[in-house]
DNA sequence: TCTGGGGTCCTAGGACCC
DNA sequence: TCTGGGGTCCTAGGACCC
């Protein structure tokens, strides 16, 4: 609701580190500098992506998302390194820091990158100097390069962030838009993906132009909603804010895995799913949380990929009770063909503390009250529990929204150390 | 012997209720 | 004898992003 008033004269900033991973490890190991480094998930086994690569590797066209035997083939003296998270979020919590010393307004997009609104930082310089400072306190202080936007607004600040990599600096204003925004592909614009390029250009839409001025009628009945939106953000129009709160709570927590080599013996998949049951667990507790549904996924040998979910009547935490829902939604759902990636997500998440909380209260007050006679304790859970865990999810949802967040950047990545110390 | 793993948001149909 | 319209919840899937 807030997106509904507009703010007129902003400066937002859209920092956008330049190939992370790769960067982080060159600052940890400056022998890496100047070589072509890729980091790749499981990087002994065959299925092995590219998850990012310096320079150097895209010279030889390296690519992210390249299976690593083709990275190799295009660039045989590529060094490989495995992801390293506990190095990428200390050094994203330094990067936000820094961020966080030039406005308090600071927006976490993801591990590496943010939105920045330096609006009311006048007193610091002007947007450009600002931009320059960030850039260079960053490579002073994290020895990391990254790439800023300044723009009026979100979308612009993202799209020209885009424009000048590794270590660029871009002013995208309104009056910049027919001649700089305008001549580019459709495709090339944020939220415009492969598909929906494909579904632009049979209606005629080719560049950022034809977007701009397209029928509204017509983007609609195409792309819903999605379509107005992206037509509007062609015209240079996004009134969304720069919220530090916005990505606080999570809405969901899974873990997947693609098998070394696919699998159809159901006892094997099964030990796959308590591994997966395991580490959601973790993460959930770690984060205080409890999921009300849990869905697994299973893609096929051929790629065909499913997702079955079931609301639960209760509200779970624990590796066993993840476990048990998994092999049920699975069993219930696999056609006995070979797997080749197999995942478990929780979801509708509510707070630990508040789903014990509301349950009392509600089981006191209002049911107990009501039907005070009713059998034993275990029968009176049973009856009441989904009815009261529905009533603390929406009450914790009304109170966190109530309460706001603590403070910074409550995501995943920075979370997860918060916590570690908080625990200690 | 091709294409990972973590997410978010939107849509659409059916069930169910009023 | 026929049959409206709105709303929410649940489930599945698609598209997109980093």
């Amino acid at each position: 609701m807030k997106d509904m008033y507009p703010k007129n004269g902003r400066v937002i900033l859209h920092v956008d580190m330049n190939s992370f991973y790769a960067s982080v490890e060159m600052a940890y190991d400056p022998s890496l500098k100047g070589k072509p480094l890729a980091i790749a998930g499981n990087p002994e086994e065959r299925r092995g992506i590219i998850v990012t690569c310096s320079y150097e590797a895209r010279k030889f066209g390296v690519k992210t998302t390249m299976p690593l035997w083709e990275a190799k083939k295009l660039c045989p003296n590529l060094i490989v390194k495995k992801p390293d998270f506990e190095r990428y979020r200390a050094a994203s919590m330094g990067m936000f820091e820094l961020l966080n010393q030039f406005s308090k307004l600071v927006e976490p997009v993801s591990i590496d990158e943010g939105y920045v609104d330096i609006t009311d930082s006048h007193e610091l310089g002007s947007p450009l100097e600002i931009a320059e400072q960030i850039q260079k306190q960053l490579i002073r202080q994290l020895d990391l390069p990254c790439s800023i936007g300044i723009a009026p607004n979100k979308f612009l600040a993202k799209m020209a962030s885009d424009m000048k990599k590794p270590l660029g600096i871009t002013v995208l204003r309104k009056r910049d838009i027919p001649t700089v925004l305008w001549p580019m592909e459709a495709g090339e614009m944020h939220g415009v993906g492969k598909k929906t390029a494909e579904k632009l250009k049979n209606i005629g839409v080719h560049t950022i132009a034809d977007l701009a001025k397209a029928n509204e009628i017509q983007l609609k009945s195409l792309l819903g909603i999605n379509g107005i939106r992206l037509k509007e953000r062609a015209n240079g129009v996004d009134n969304r804010l720069v919220d530090p709160d916005a990505i606080s709570e999570f809405k969901s927590i899974g873990n997947s895995t693609t098998l070394p080599k696919d699998i159809s013996n159901q006892q094997e998949l099964f030990k796959v799913l308590d591994r997966l049951a395991e580490k959601v667990s973790v993460r959930l507790k770690r984060k205080k949380v409890m999921a009300t549904t849990l869905s697994i996924t299973i893609r096929y040998k051929d790629r065909h990929t499913i997702t079955r979910s079931k609301k639960l009547l209760n509200p779970v935490s624990t590796q066993d009770e993840i476990l048990k829902m998994a092999k049920q939604i699975f069993v219930s759902h696999w056609t006995g063909h070979p797997v080749r990636l197999l995942g478990i997500t929780g979801t509708d998440l509510v707070e630990n503390d508040q789903a014990v909380k509301q349950l009392d209260l509600f089981s006191y007050e209002k049911d107990a009250k009501k039907e005070p006679l009713i059998n034993t304790v275990s029968k009176l859970k049973e009856k009441f529990g989904a009815h009261i865990i529905e009533q603390a999810s929406n009450l914790s949802n009304d109170k966190k929204q109530q309460i706001g967040t603590e403070t910074s950047f409550n995501k995943d990545f920075l979370q997860v150390e918060k916590m570690k110390k908080q625990d200690d």
